[in-house]
DNA sequence: TATTTTAGCGTACAACTGTACGCTGAAATT
DNA sequence: AATTTCAGCGTACAGTTGTACGCTAAAATA
């Protein structure tokens, strides 16, 4: 029942997905990828795309849920760390740094396609994001004195510092990374201590 | 001096820079935009948009320069009025979002050329935002009880939630828009307190 | 007035794009 | 064994892109 034919197809069909993230980059957003040049590196013809996926867009969103489930995954482990007794805070912004670091391309799509020109784009990353800060937000509530409301607005606002010392991080060499980070660390604290004062 | 024939050329060149503006969208990004549709719609043969710029990457390295410029008048005025009795961050933020409401194109630009495919580009919008920081965190050192290192980083978070807010704002109605500005308000207070905590 | 400068135009071309259409051979189904 | 399904291919086409080149007319300069 699995059918070496069906098997096949899932093949090619992660060869254009890989073929799509290695062709970001710096210099290349998801945007200016050609349907003509995806297919090219995954070693088939142009029409062929199309037994895949209908559209790039398709492919666009297929490529927002994996790096979605990466970063799910990452955090996850992250989390076990925390359990087996780390630093919340120090734990996160090292596991989102290895993230950007070990998955650059999956990084940059997110963080591209955030502010895209494609609603549904914009709307499966602000899904993504939203995990995590429902994850972070609950937390919070449970291992720390802030009320619902306050641990929702505190996770929110240390997500959107974290994810954008990423997206600076990217450009960065070892060192400014490393002034980058300790930066980030204190401002996750301001925020920790202000919701704590103010969220009772 | 002023030649009929130099202040002709101002007028088209100036026609080029609107013509871009115009074309971007939510649903339109810089990096597509074609030099052929720019040149039409500034009411000029393609090839003469060389006698303006040599690149689309030198008319838009422009018009963040002019985006910066509209952003930094806004809050010239900002100022005024917080000088004239306002809270700091409540006339901060209603002016940022002020800008993205009269300016949703120009913020659009920085926005996304922020994390874009051109480093030149990252490079000047970051110097952008490093401007507004810095005069933030002159403003912080000075009226607050907060060391000059801590004013800078509590300078730089909030100037990013700010930014983020703004970007979230882009594709939500007015309700929701408020319910955003509600919540930005707490997180710019956390960060207030945690500094002043920290920062001496 | 004679000369130089230059903003803007039109033509032309090669490169590339997405995708419609019909074929093929092998896997799957009957 | 006969038939159907379908992933992948090649050809073909119309549309768009950036830009090289040389011309023109009017403004600027001498």
């Amino acid at each position: 029942m699995s059918g070496v034919r069906a098997q096949q197809k899932q093949k090619t069909r992660q060869a254009l997905i890989e073929a799509a993230f290695n062709q970001l980059s710096a210099e290349h957003s998801f945007s200016n990828l050609s349907l003509r040049e995806v297919a090219r590196e995954a070693g088939i013809a142009p029409t062929s795309f199309y037994r895949h996926f209908k559209d790039m867009n398709e492919l666009g969103l297929t490529m927002v849920d994996e790096a979605g489930l990466t970063l799910r995954q990452l955090m996850r482990q992250a989390r076990r760390r925390i359990a087996s007794g780390g630093s919340v805070i120090i734990t996160s912004v090292e596991t989102f740094m290895e993230f950007i670091d070990t998955s650059s391309n999956q990084f940059r799509l997110l963080l591209r396609e955030r502010s895209g020109t494609s609603k549904a784009f914009r709307a499966a990353v602000a899904r993504e994001i939203k995990h995590f800060i429902l994850e972070l937000a609950h937390y919070l509530e449970t291992e720390t004195p802030c009320d619902k409301h306050h641990a929702y607005m505190q996770s929110e606002a240390m997500v959107t510092l974290v994810f954008n010392a990423g997206a600076e991080a990217l450009d960065q060499d070892a060192q400014q990374r490393g002034e980058l980070t300790e930066r980030l660390i204190w401002q996750l604290r301001y925020i920790a201590r202000g919701a704590n004062h103010y969220g009772a």
